[in-house]
DNA sequence: TACCTTGTTGCCCAA
DNA sequence: TTTGGGCAACAAGGT
């Protein structure tokens, strides 16, 4: 029998410890052994992805590449540029490759691109072992357990996970690694490996630094500038990082023992507890990035926080607060977005609530969505003030001190705490701006390094009450929520800079201070620092009143009316003295009554006032 | 079957 | 100054 040759495909697993497709790979007992990187035109040009983020994944590459070397010196990260559906052919072909192993991922892009490099791979006769290890447990088992579906609560969720088989202990990371093979690239041509229907729309062409090319340069050469498939540096994609939080797993793991050496305070962890407003140090563990691009194992934490509660003389938190809590957050989430095809957006979203937002994602008749480009100029034009709006909030000029440091923070460090995220996801869809969730989950997959399209979305459509939570009038103060955890207001000092000479009285509310004393603070309001774009109370009535009707409509992204677009028309018909639709219309409830004679009528003409209404949401 | 209880994280107002 | 009920109602388990 011939030996294995075998490609091993980094991907969101930058680590050695524990890695089972690593351990995988590795048994295979291979004759060659590569490691290889796609650098792949897709996130470079068409997944918003800021600086901050590149920064971490590379430092995380670069970290493992040297790990590699250190296990033998003729190893290391090959980073090749170009798809992956076109490189690993050619990758397999050239280095006669019998066996490719990758671990298990299954957001909406990846499962895609997975499917098509194995079906490419079953054609070219390479063998494909695809292993689970992003998360604690098999999405698939999950669905499996659950007849087919994931529980919408917690909780629920919860006892199902009890029944399935614990977690699986870490595995050591591996103590020697095979060589490669030849690395020749012959006869390689860039029109084999074309970038360009990616590189012609750059989402993230605003980062490329000023006066450079504007243009990315990682793909001049598919190994490199000096041809040693070295991992891409911040200079060649053009960008300048700001944010301290670095990657890698050595760090992850020098970050992860910190942490667990305080017994007591990961055994009593409770998330609700600990303040948003803690950001030197951070009040929460920070391995969330680590988690995302796997420079730190799941089940590493988990096994590691279990043994510290059984040995604990304190009395350990429960989920859902609790360490062990959170990452079953994770899983819940992450099985979430298994079972529910268009999970990352609303429409033909079962589980997302259809509300009738400001600046949803459109779509063409086709059903395809439009280009950003298209997005961008249509909400210009058709919805200008929901659009300032929603710019403001990208910005950090809302003229609510809190919210606005919150998104500056993310904007600079790449991180925020989770109840800050709550605070400013509140704030733009449910609680004041009625803008869809989809823009604020785009926003985030700009900024956050930890961003992770399962969790994203998931926490997205809890905020705004889509999905998972329904408490839609319990609204976060865009003013003072801040103050319960820090009333001297630091966060707001260190990030918004114009606002720190006002007395902690003023600090959130500096609207409320004299202008003699916005003077002595050597900061105006409506100069130096915005106006309030919304009065936060009349606008969160507005919502509510919104809020109320969606709920009350019962529709979910996969409903036809959503579908067809008539869901606005439908959802006005609920709001507050409009007559409701008959049963014949769809609705069961107020279908139980005798429907007025008029109500077809009435409907339209109460559906004209209405947009009347939810237009001049967006004006005052 | 119908009803009741409970749930990661809130705010406001009255006493 | 602190505390508790109200908000208005979904999912899912229990009775």
């Amino acid at each position: 029998m011939t030996k294995a040759r075998v490609l091993y495909w980094f991907r969101t697993d930058l680590r050695l410890h524990d890695s089972p497709a690593l351990a995988a790979a590795l048994k295979l007992n291979p004759e060659v052994f590569y490691p290889v990187w796609t650098w792949d035109p897709h996130y470079v040009y068409s997944q918003q992805v800021g600086p901050n983020r590149w920064q971490f994944l590379l430092d995380s590459m670069k970290d493992v590449s040297e790990s590699l070397t250190e296990l033998n010196s003729d190893s290391q990260l090959f980073v090749v540029r170009g798809p992956p559906a076109t490189v690993l052919p050619a990758l397999w072909k050239e280095w006669g490759i019998t066996d490719i192993v990758w671990e298990k991922d299954d957001d909406s892009y990846t499962a895609e691109r997975d499917a098509t490099i194995s079906s490419l791979a079953e054609k070219a006769g390479v063998k494909v072992h695809v292993v689970l290890g992003h998360t604690l447990y098999d999405s698939a088992e999950i669905i499996k357990a659950g007849k087919g579906s994931v529980p919408q609560s917690y909780q629920a969720f919860r006892k199902l996970v009890d029944k399935l088989p614990k977690p699986s202990l870490p595995i050591p990371p591996p103590t020697s690694l095979p060589s490669p093979g030849p690395t020749t690239l012959t006869k390689w041509k860039r029109s084999d490996h074309a970038v360009d229907p990616w590189r012609l729309n750059d989402l993230n062409r605003e980062w490329r630094e000023e006066g450079s090319t504007e243009r990315d340069l990682s793909f001049e050469s598919f190994a490199g500038p000096e041809g040693d498939f070295a991992v891409p540096t911040m200079e060649e994609l053009g960008m300048v990082a700001t944010s301290e939080i670095r990657g890698g797993e050595r760090r992850a793991l020098q970050r992860f023992e910190e942490w667990m050496d305080d017994n007591e305070k990961v055994a009593e962890f409770k998330k609700p507890q600990t303040s948003p407003a803690a950001f030197e140090p951070p009040s929460t563990t920070q391995l969330s990035p680590h988690l995302k691009f796997g420079t730190l194992s799941p089940r590493t934490f988990y096994h590691r926080v279990l043994t510290i509660n059984r040995t604990s003389s304190s009395t350990p938190s429960e989920p859902p607060e609790s360490l062990i809590g959170q990452l079953l957050w994770r899983e819940f989430f992450h099985a979430q977005q298994a079972a529910t095809p268009f999970f990352t957006r609303i429409r033909g979203n079962k589980v997302s609530r259809y509300i009738s937002w400001a600046l949803q994602t459109r779509y063409d008749e086709e059903g395809e969505m439009l280009s950003h480009e298209e997005m961008e100029k249509a909400f210009e034009r058709e919805e200008p003030e929901a659009w300032e709006r929603f710019k403001a909030w990208k910005e950090g000029r809302t003229g609510f001190p809190w919210i606005d440091a919150l998104m500056r923070q993310v904007r600079e460090t790449g991180w925020m705490h989770h109840l800050g995220r709550h605070s400013v996801a509140c704030f733009l869809t449910r609680g004041q701006l009625y803008v869809s969730w989809e823009r604020g989950a785009e926003v985030f997959d700009r900024y956050l390094i930890d961003w992770d399209p399962a969790l994203n979305s998931a926490n997205w459509q809890w905020l705004s009450a889509s999905a998972f939570f329904h408490s839609f009038y319990r609204v976060y103060s865009p003013a003072t929520y801040g103050q319960k955890s820090d009333p001297t207001g630091a966060l707001i000092r260190r990030f918004c800079p114009e606002l720190a000479g006002f007395s902690d009285k003023h600090i959130y509310t500096p609207w409320s201070a004299s202008k003699k004393e916005q003077e002595q603070a050597g900061c105006v309001i409506g100069e130096d620092y915005p106006e309030r774009i919304v009065d936060e109370k009349e606008a969160k009535e507005k919502c509510l009143k919104l809020m109320k009707a969606a709920y009350d409509a019962k529709l979910h992204g996969d409903d036809p009316r959503v579908l067809d677009g008539t869901a606005d028309e439908y959802l006005e018909s609920f709001l507050p003295g409009k007559v409701k639709p008959t049963r014949e219309e769809g609705i069961s409830k107020d279908g139980k009554r005798k429907a007025q004679d008029d109500s077809k009528a009435g409907g339209g003409k109460g559906s004209k006032k209405a947009k009347q209404t939810t237009l001049d949401f967006g004006k005052d």
